[in-house]
DNA sequence: TCTGGGGTCCTAGGACCC
DNA sequence: TCTGGGGTCCTAGGACCC
């Protein structure tokens, strides 16, 4: 059996640990440049808020409940989603992470010694007592039945938080009562292919038999109906090291000089560039993006983007910053007012052993290894970007993003730190 | 006025090889 | 008129996830 462990509207949650007056209240968490709603609680559904929602249509309805909005801080959502792990790592042996909210627990062997809703149930209960997140969890024979099952969880108060589907009735009663649009791996394409051919439940997609589906759908299809079915085939397994690394970001104000693009640009490499030493990777190639507003339809719409491939593979910020700038000097066209830029570090590969290039110019490659791990103990000691290049700008730059409600790095910045008045 | 960011996997088809 | 068979690699785009 597998079991998934959900956090409750996580985002929002982690807000309201830091602002107990927020309990029953409707909250909700916003998107990069506090441009849309991404993650908000049962209570804010309430007041006819959706996901994705952009905020500054929804200044009614915000003022007129009183919902309280936040900025997005992954910092501390990040440090929190850490602490709920570490107490799934300290119970269970096999847990992946699945994302910053979800992990996947495999309890194969513990049902012989434990009443495994009983074992969820404790866990549950320890997660709320050390960290005060709610979760759900959903225990099942396949990874789609589990989080099937978590949302149970969360739905119906009567679960107390876990929801276990582990025989054929229970499996087909929840196969026939949850919405099909929602199952794991179906979306917006596949659920429209299932309408059409008359499946309008999770149930009637699991009862076609096997040579229909297999007809009608390709591999990840196919997947999703052996899961329903209580057959576990889908091995999400935990990434070690990403294939791609992107940063990118919609700017505060749209800007339209060479300049500003620059500082953007090296500012999203140097990021990129941190995250890949992070992971003790190497990128062969940088690809940077520009585009204008795609919602300004009075303004000349343009998007691009270049590739450079690099002769060898590099963790370098200032060699990665020097190709990306080559990209956007390629690719920039005067006179267009540009909302957004990104970079993208590709071909990534581990950084030893290290493919070396018999015509590289780059002669001191050990000496600037050094240099970044100097640069990378200066800003882990005091505070990213202590220490940057001189073309990411030192002033505050008008593409840098919004965040009007954000709260502190209460558990990552010693500055920060939560006051506690006894 | 204001509209997010970061990923993975799969497949078809083109280009090329012997 | 007749026009093989069996591969690999790469890329773009689709679909999905959080």
């Amino acid at each position: 059996m597998y079991s998934l462990v959900d956090c409750n509207s996580f985002f929002c949650s982690v807000e309201k640990v830091f602002h107990p007056g927020l309990e029953g209240k409707p909250v909700c968490v916003l998107s990069n440049n506090d441009g849309c709603i991404v993650a908000l609680t049962p209570e804010a559904k309430a007041c006819g808020l959706h996901r994705g929602d952009p905020i500054f249509k929804m200044q009614d309805i915000v003022r007129h409940y009183g919902v309280q909005v936040f900025s997005t801080n992954m910092q501390l959502y990040a440090a929190m989603s850490q602490r709920v792990i570490n107490i799934l790592r300290k119970r269970i042996q096999h847990v992946e992470n699945y994302s910053i909210d979800e992990s996947f627990l495999d309890l194969n062997g513990y049902e012989r010694q434990y009443d495994l809703v009983e074992l969820m149930q404790e866990l549950k209960n320890r997660i709320l007592l050390c960290t005060d997140i709610p979760v759900s969890i959903g225990i099942a024979p396949s990874k789609t039945l589990a989080k099937m099952g978590s949302k149970f969880a969360k739905q119906y108060p009567g679960y107390h938080g876990v929801c276990m589907i582990d025989t054929e009735t229970k499996r087909r009663k929840a196969l026939a009562l949850f919405e099909l649009a929602d199952v794991w791996g179906i979306g917006r394409r596949t659920l429209e292919k299932l309408n059409y051919y008359g499946v309008q439940t999770p149930l009637d997609f699991a009862d076609k038999n096997e040579t229909w589906v297999k007809s009608h759908f390709h591999k990840p299809g196919y997947q999703t109906w052996l899961e329903l079915n209580g057959i576990p085939c889908i091995d999400t397994h935990e990434v070690q090291r990403n294939q791609t690394i992107c940063t990118s970001r919609s700017f505060g104000e749209m800007v339209s000089d060479l300049a500003s693009l620059k500082s953007s640009v090296a500012s999203f490499a140097s990021a990129s560039a941190n995250k890949l030493r992070g992971q003790e990777s190497v990128c062969k190639t940088v690809t940077v993006f520009i585009s204008s507003n795609r919602f300004r339809e009075d303004l000349q719409q343009y998007g691009q983007a270049a590739t450079c491939t690099l002769s060898v593979a590099t963790a370098d910020t200032i060699e990665i910053t020097q190709a990306a700038l080559r990209c956007l000097e390629s690719i920039y066209v005067p006179g267009i007012m540009y909302k957004k830029s990104g970079v993208i570090l590709g071909e990534i590969s581990s950084s030893s052993p290290l493919q070396l290039d018999l015509f590289d110019t780059n002669k001191k490659r050990k000496e600037r290894r050094e240099l970044m791990k100097a640069l990378d103990n200066i800003n882990h000691r005091y505070g990213v970007k202590t220490l940057r290049l001189a073309v990411e700008g030192t002033e505050r730059q008008p593409w840098h993003i919004k965040c009007e409600h954000r709260s502190p790095n209460y558990l990552t910045d010693i500055h920060e730190i939560l006051t506690v008045r006894i």
